[in-house]
DNA sequence: CCAAAAGTGTTTGCTCTACACCCATGG
DNA sequence: CCATGGGTGTAGAGCAAACACTTTTGG
């Protein structure tokens, strides 16, 4: 492979991802209780090196899967962390990634290598995390509270099929702020990216819901508003 | 440094700048003619291997200096590009930052290293470039687009003191887009994120114009439009 | 029958957009 | 004096925000 181009002394590549999902009323990331030191016994969100043959974001997937079992859940790049001190290893430069899961896809915990212990925390009540994983975590939940404004990335949270309030429900639950019922129904509904799925929910009192479901063929990334147009 | 914790094929690391600045009519950006294989005599962004010890921002400050003598100009991560056939060389992961310097402070081409052989193209009449840097390019470039619509960034491509007019044009030529002088003037003045300088400039003809320059005491970050309020 | 949650319109204020003329200046 | 470009305000349309009651259902 190499013919002197290389410097040798170069850094490690990891990926680490952080991995949301919606409890009933919070915002939860996945951690991993490290097997093996650094940090041995302290929680940290799953990741691992990237081998020599595979894109980025193919790492990104293989270490979600090795680790939690899931596939095909969302993931995109959030930004590469590269500190020279941030591993007491030596040098390692990580890509990290963010991953939106549904409740129920991540209902059995672990489900990957049996070895891994893995467990839900509430954003707000993190326990220590290894390396400066508390600030991947916290850059990519801002992230996701953006992307959560102008893009249809808050469907990954809920199943196929869900009701308004539900869905309403998951948006007040990211944007940590209350919507109006009457607009925010009006105006998701303008904008056509879910439809009727014609099916009712019961819950245990009042009248049933109607489900809908995400139109994954409406393409909606809402424009930013100018600073100056 | 390491004690066998560390894969021993990981990939190399490199990073790369997309520099902007602002022609007369155009936004152009700097390619670095390559002396060295692969694509020897290409076209190229400019960057380099990480060293050891260095951060990624560190590094690419660094390589932006060694190529083009700037410092100080508007530097911010871009993108992990980690495809693994993107260097015939074999692995190399390069993470991509773009960079935003006014027309003066690159006045002098090829302040750098005398070697290298340095030019400005306009976006949109590119050679052919080395790598996958026609990606990386065109991603910072709708990148670039992007944040002078909700961020300040696009006073970098001006100096210190300008006038409404040719704010505005910077504006035009990033956009692509006409904008209505009353309004350009009346938003960008109601922001509060520019002042008087109390002086003017004079043309060939025509009144004088007033010279403001950008107050960086103003935070300003436009909210983005929300999908649903 | 009662508690809980679903569903439904209108008004008001604000923001965005479109649009045209006068005047200062340098040559 | 004239060509060039700087500077200025208003009216109309569309969008966003605030707000409360009726209906359905399961227990």
């Amino acid at each position: 492979m190499e013919k002197g181009y290389f410097p040798s002394d170069r850094p490690a590549l990891t990926v680490d991802i952080v991995l949301f999902r919606l409890s009933d009323d919070q915002l939860e990331t996945l951690l991993i209780c490290r097997g093996k030191p650094p940090f041995k016994g302290k929680w940290a969100i799953p990741g691992g090196f990237v081998h020599a043959d595979e894109s980025l974001h193919a790492a990104a997937k293989r270490e979600l899967r090795e680790e939690t079992g899931l596939k095909d859940v969302y993931l995109e790049q959030l930004y590469t962390f590269g500190d020279p001190k941030r591993d007491p290893r030596g040098r390692v430069v990580t890509v990290a990634y963010f991953a939106v899961a549904t409740t129920a896809e991540t209902a059995e915990p672990e489900a990957g290598d049996d070895a891994i212990k893995a467990a839900w925390y509430p954003l707000n009540k993190l326990p220590d995390v290894a390396f400066d994983h508390k600030d991947i975590i916290k850059y990519a939940h801002q992230r996701l509270r953006y992307k959560l404004e102008y893009t249809s990335v808050g469907f990954r949270l809920l199943p196929a099929e869900f009701t308004l309030a539900e869905l309403q429900t998951a948006y007040q639950i990211v944007l940590g702020e209350e919507l109006d019922k009457r607009n925010f129904r009006r105006r998701i509904l303008e904008a056509g990216i879910i439809e009727e799925t014609g099916k009712y929910r019961s819950g245990q009192v009042g009248p049933r819901a109607q489900l809908y479901r995400y139109r994954d063929d409406a393409v909606v990334e809402a424009k930013a508003r100018r600073l100056f147009p």
